[in-house]
DNA sequence: GATGAATGAGATTTCATTCAT
DNA sequence: GATGAATGAAATCTCATTCAT
């Protein structure tokens, strides 16, 4: 069969090939813009360009297409995260700023989209909630809570309350993924990932860094 | 009959002014657990005691409903984070700290499910996004900013980037709000609002002092 | 009871007598606007200045309403025009004359509007639809045939199919009433009723006249 | 299996183009019966041997489907009337006649209810009064007064108020075609089409003509 | 007698899902 | 593999009707 095979079987072959990945990134499109509810399939199909039917050839329901998209998409950034902790020779402080940058620069691709998708749906799809705090939540506080400590334990970082100091690490950079998916369509320039990536960087390490003769307030 | 007449009366004893009310609590219930698009008006109207023709008795549709809910609900909690900032003779850093800490506190009441549900759909109700902007979200900012614009002119707080730094502030207690509407109900005691309000708090103020003899890192 | 009524109990008292008349007006109007079944019982209370409570003291529900209007507008009006045929010993193309007048005339007052509900409703009301025929319909042509039948008789008209005849004089007079209260209201002056009933007249008395010498085409 | 199949295949055989004709011949059918309110999709859709979600396949909503029946069915039968002046060759009086029997002609066919049922709703449907007004009633009215106009000039005809004419030449066509559809099922065998075509046109041919040494009435 | 808040049956409309082609 | 016509369950919304006041 490969041997007969034309040209544009091959071409064919290829776009069978392609077509789920079309499907996700056409499905995440429309779930960001208008929420899973919202979005029809046919507008999914019709952003991909195939047909309702398709769509189901590739995924059992709706259901499954949204868990789909957020698992597919987060695969490989979560392991973009997970590599990004780097060398462990490196000073904390040094860590956690790369750290932090990674989440920043998320913001302007399209998986930023899913923290608003997961935050909105999470009532309605429970197994997508706990697939969500295992696989990324958990992991990626993992990977804050450690660079912490790791600082903490060398002396080069205040002694903080680590799960609470995690929360406070990761919440601008999702703060500003959420807000360029909702509020930041209708007010754009209100917020600067770069600028606020910068200050919080500067408020944190600051925060964290040990003074001589000081007592907190 | 006069033993069962009491309930038809209570039925009927309750006015009309009342009915708005309750009915738009009962939608923000309804509208925070499931969202907008998942909530069945006659939900809404179940948990109002009432039916659902007597929610459009008071409303015009679904969509106004939502409004008016998070339009009504967030009215009195403009009004009392405005309040919040208080005597200008304070120290910069203790009105600061008085804020933060009123927007922790927000997080225990029903209002704290509103800024998920505007997040969500705001794609769909850009009406509703401008509104929340206008009225909530550049309010309180505006606080926030006026706290540490003063805090830099008085030498309390060192010459941050005042904008972004806004963000900063508010984005642990917003992160909050959101987390026990959504991730946090499959997953409670990750995140608690008053250690993470301490831990923002240190780690603000100290990020924010002045040092004597320290260049940026 | 009726020596201490106070003079505003007496006020009340007539328009507690004159409301049945005022709610069927009302309804004559509305039903005549939109039909039957697109007019609401708010509507025509409005319009009554009453609400909607108050229709149902004096009428079972919509349909007897509606039946009640056609009913009670109708039966001044069938008197009317029996009266109509008037003195037996005039000419009958006086009389006819007469009596076609007297059915355009009728075609400005509100009652004009009826033959259009009929005719819309009749499917759906087949009591109503008895009712209009027996004492409306057949009374009506019974005067119109009485005149014709008299007239040849006399050998002032020609032996004309006298059935048919008499939809043939009728019909200017009822196409005059419907189109009032449809496309006439979205196209005023196209029909003037004194020129067509003038026209009419005159082709029908030309019609029915006897001719010296002269075959039927 | 392949026993039932045939049945099945038939109903996925029915093409897409026919479709759209077949639902309307069911709604022009339900409309005409019960009127556009009174008639349920349901009922359409059942007559039409399809479900309701086909019927929305096609046809946006309730309303567009009421316009597309008044459109689709008209078309042939304007075409058709405008054909049927013919020959300006022959004598205005039996051109009038052809076209007079053309209108009685349609009263038998299923349009016939298109009258009763633009009559019913030219006031909620304001878009369609004014198609039907300019696609119908004008270019019908305007064959009467062409011929009517043409046979004065020719001295065929008395000098008769064209406009009013016009009026009382199609009356009687009209009158028949809502009666068959209204009052007329209720009570057969009143109105004989074919007999009040016939005394109709004796008498309009009659008080048309012009007579040698006569004065007007 | 009059009110108008409340009801709930019933209609329109949407859209995820199926399946013959 | 791909299509798209067809389905039908489920939601929103309307409004005639009721009934405590």
């Amino acid at each position: 069969m490969s041997a007969e095979e034309p040209l544009q079987m091959l071409r064919w072959r290829r776009r069978k090939d392609a077509r789920p990945g079309e499907i996700l990134t056409a499905a995440l499109a429309c779930f960001a813009e208008r929420g899973f509810a919202a979005t029809r399939l046919d507008d999914v199909a019709l952003r991909a360009g195939v047909t309702k039917g398709t769509v189901y050839l590739y995924f059992q329901n709706k259901e499954e297409l949204f868990k789909a998209v957020v698992r597919q998409e987060l695969l490989p950034n979560i392991a973009r995260a997970e590599a990004m902790v780097g060398d462990a020779t490196e000073p904390a402080s040094r860590r956690l700023k790369r750290l932090i940058q990674g989440f920043f620069e998320v913001i302007s691709s399209p998986v930023s989209a899913i923290p608003k998708l997961v935050l909105a749906e999470a009532g309605n799809f429970p197994e997508l909630a706990r697939f969500y705090l295992d696989e990324v939540v958990h992991r990626g506080m993992a990977l804050v809570r450690h660079v912490l400590c790791t600082g903490i334990e060398r002396g080069e970082f205040r002694a903080v309350d680590v799960e609470s100091t995690v929360m406070c690490v990761i919440a601008p950079a999702i703060f500003a993924m959420l807000w360029r998916h909702s509020l930041g369509r209708h007010e754009p320039d209100v917020l600067d990932p770069r600028a606020l990536c910068a200050a919080h960087l500067r408020l944190l390490l600051n925060g964290l860094a040990i003074r001589k003769k000081e007592a907190l307030s």
